[in-house]
DNA sequence: GGGGTTAACATTGTCGACAATCTACCTTTC
DNA sequence: GAAAGGTAGATTGTCGACAATGTTAACCCC
């Protein structure tokens, strides 16, 4: 039971505004090597440019954008090298939140909580869509869960990358039996307290997605 | 031989001002939890409000800052707690970067390019601030030589931190003997390319660290 | 004296305007 | 016809000014 009375945390608008830009760019409204233009997106936000401004540059850091001096900034356009890249740093992240739950979480309850996810998946067996932000949903509560704010943020970059790769594939990324049946494991290693098992699971997972999207 | 001619990069003045302020951060120039005034900074850095303040944003995004709406930005305060999550994406990081260099890079070379940094520790022996520098230059060429955008991007905010402590601590962060020989067996293990002992004195070497820093 | 109100100050948030730069197209010249 | 040069348009980079907000201290009332 959490109180009410909690500081309360008012995000500032170039937060705000990155938080937009990733939305957009994970769903694909943003294609990827498309410029930003600063002025159509300022008045279709409502704000001036500074903001605007201000809320590209924590997108430009995180590297979702690419700065080109007085040319604009433009959307990363995800190499096969990319995806590899992008991988390591999620399996990196992903196995230390994993580690840090089997060694001081209550593993069994997020193992359980990450079988609701795939209950849902195997529920929404056939629609890609509904399977890829399951996928994602699973992922986000497994490094939310390992309560790291540092982990959360890094991760959430991964994600919005791996959001464009699977947008990006759209029909082609299929396969939803497999891919309910690796996570399943990967939860049930998590709820039994197995870290070997955790971690060559999720090390498998991340090199059978990587396969998955770069031998196309 | 590189060729002298390439894409010339020019920086963009928000990415410069945040360079400036990540050293000014990571060797104490700003105090931990002290306030950046904007017309003050933009003033000394002979800058408008306007760039500055979208460096600021990047720093912020990264975490260093922390913004508070309508009062301003400040430098993060790192508690106990802090300083183990830290160390938590540290070890993540590094734990990847030399599982890559060990799996698919030269780790030999690694290794003793490694060993030259350990050689200048024990030379600048004594001199805590030397061989602070060279710990952290230790741990910044392992991840570059993996070679790696994203977890050399998120290494560079996990450093600034790093500085932050040991700077924080000054003459308490001494053990320099050591430091020195931790270092070379993790060189040592790299070189030969044992991945079980990389991982075990890596593992340790961020336990020893959060071990100091934490209990004074 | 404690609590509440008000006013002055400092700082941030936002905006519009201007300068600098790049691109693309057109013109000129050999 | 091809290359060099020039020009117009569009976009980004930068700045100064104003509005909004929060803080502090003084003051008043009970």
């Amino acid at each position: 039971m959490t109180s009410y009375i909690e500081p309360l945390a008012q995000e500032s608008t170039p937060s705000i505004i990155a938080d937009k830009l990733r939305k957009a760019i994970g769903h694909g409204e943003f294609k990827p090597g498309a410029q930003i233009v600063e002025a159509d997106l300022a008045r279709k936000l409502g704000v001036s440019r500074g903001p605007l401004r201000e809320g590209m540059q924590r997108l430009t850091q995180e590297g979702l954008l690419v700065s080109i001096r007085n040319r604009g900034l433009f959307v990363i356009d995800m190499t096969p090298q990319d995806i590899r890249d992008m991988y390591l740093a999620r399996e990196a992240i992903e196995r230390a939140a994993a580690f840090k739950i089997l060694r001081d979480g209550d593993f069994e309850t997020v193992g359980l909580a990450l079988l609701a996810i795939v209950d849902q998946m195997a529920a929404a067996d056939g629609d890609p869509a509904a399977v890829g932000e399951l996928d994602i949903a699973f992922h986000e509560l497994l490094v939310r869960l390992a309560d790291s704010p540092r982990l959360s943020r890094m991760h959430r970059t991964s994600m919005i990358e791996t959001r464009m790769c699977i947008h990006a594939l759209e029909e082609t990324y299929l396969a939803t039996d497999a891919r309910a049946i690796e996570h399943e494991r990967l939860a049930n290693a998590i709820r039994t307290g197995d870290v070997a098992r955790t971690d060559e699971l999720l090390s498998a997972h991340m090199d059978d997605a990587i396969e998955r999207l770069v031998s196309r």
